[in-house]
DNA sequence: CTCATTAAGAGGCATTGTGTTCCTTATCGA
DNA sequence: TCGATAAGGAACACAATGCCTCTTAATGAG
């Protein structure tokens, strides 16, 4: 027989993926405040309101669990494809929107808590890496629709360099692009480079 | 008076900068060989034979301990400006140097470990992003003289856009880039962007 | 519905590393 | 030569780890 406090309740157990969830954005929580280094599970634990035990049968390391709720971040914030009616608003549309999402932070933090074990950083991202191309490709294709550029059929890295740019910008500052950025983004590099006619 | 053991050694003390070196060369030897998150204070102490006090006095945290050791590497290993001959061969040379060099290793930690306090990581980075914008400089500079390319006069962004994918692909997938990694953002990107005449 | 299986959540425990303080004495600069 | 500085050694309480046991909700198979 359980000592029954002053109340009764049952003591519900949480589990599956409700219980995982209110892990991981516990971690989350705790991460954005104490930040890696004064990460712990014991805080993590408290704020879900659950054992260690619990976090560690999950995620035996301190950096898969800070890598885990950082990857739920990242994918729970997809980016939308914009469609403004020009190429050059379509890519000033993305890279802005990028930069203002949840995402990039998301960016930021796998980034810094990095590839454990086997499994490298490109592989976490890979999902969302192939979202991106996909992306690119359509804003090229309606370019080349409406004959702002002679051809969509350009060279990956050329086609990526303006997400990869701001990602870049964005790891290196550990901050968002500023809109100033984002412009010389595509003004000085993306747009020559498909060909803009402007 | 002290208890001598065996040894009559009047206990030699380092100061100044050869203990600091001392210091920071333990400090990335243990970085190296256990990684950030099992680096301790007191392995490093060991290692340098000196007592956790000393470190402490210096780097009051860990993230500022790693931080100082990753940016003796960085810029203890600069990159020499190539000559080839070519702009083509300037620019290839000046990645695949760089991208052998100790200094990615500095550059991957430092982009890892991040700011502390009020210093950015741009901050930190600032005396050898400047270097590397006057190694474009000239590399284009010469280009132009040959007659490679109508102008050395290229926006920031797109002088630097060969550096910077670099960077975001090392930091990205946490090792070296390929020489077909290198090689596309040369052909694919940086020379049609200068306007080369291939 | 019943019962065996799974795992949540609570607690305990030895161990490690932290962060700090105190002390001595080697080293350096005036 | 002497006083200020700080290296290096030691000890301390404390926090968190990593691992363990135990009880008992929750679940799914029959």
């Amino acid at each position: 027989m359980p000592l029954n406090e002053t109340s009764a309740t049952p003591a519900r157990r949480r589990r599956g993926a409700e219980l995982e969830a209110a892990l991981l954005d516990a971690a989350l929580a705790e991460l954005l405040a104490s930040g890696y280094d004064d990460l712990t599970y014991e805080a993590v634990a408290e704020r879900a309101q659950t054992s260690r035990a619990v976090l560690y049968r999950r995620w035996p390391t301190k950096r898969e669990l800070a890598l885990a709720a950082a990857l739920q971040l990242l994918d729970s914030h997809p980016v939308p494809t914009p469609d403004t009616g020009s190429l050059r608003g379509d890519v000033l549309e993305l890279l802005t929107v990028a930069n203002g999402s949840r995402a990039r932070l998301g960016l930021q933090l796998v980034a810094q808590l990095g590839s454990t074990g086997g499994v490298s950083l490109a592989d976490l991202r890979r999902p969302v890496a192939r979202r991106n191309e996909e992306r690119m490709t359509a804003i090229l294709g309606r370019a080349e629709d409406r004959g702002e550029i002679p051809t969509a059929d350009v060279p990956r890295r050329a086609r990526d360099v303006a997400l990869d740019l701001w990602r870049h910008d964005v790891l290196l500052h550990r901050s968002a692009a500023s809109p100033q950025q984002i412009e010389q983004i595509v003004d000085d590099v993306f747009l020559p480079l498909v060909g803009y006619r402007g």
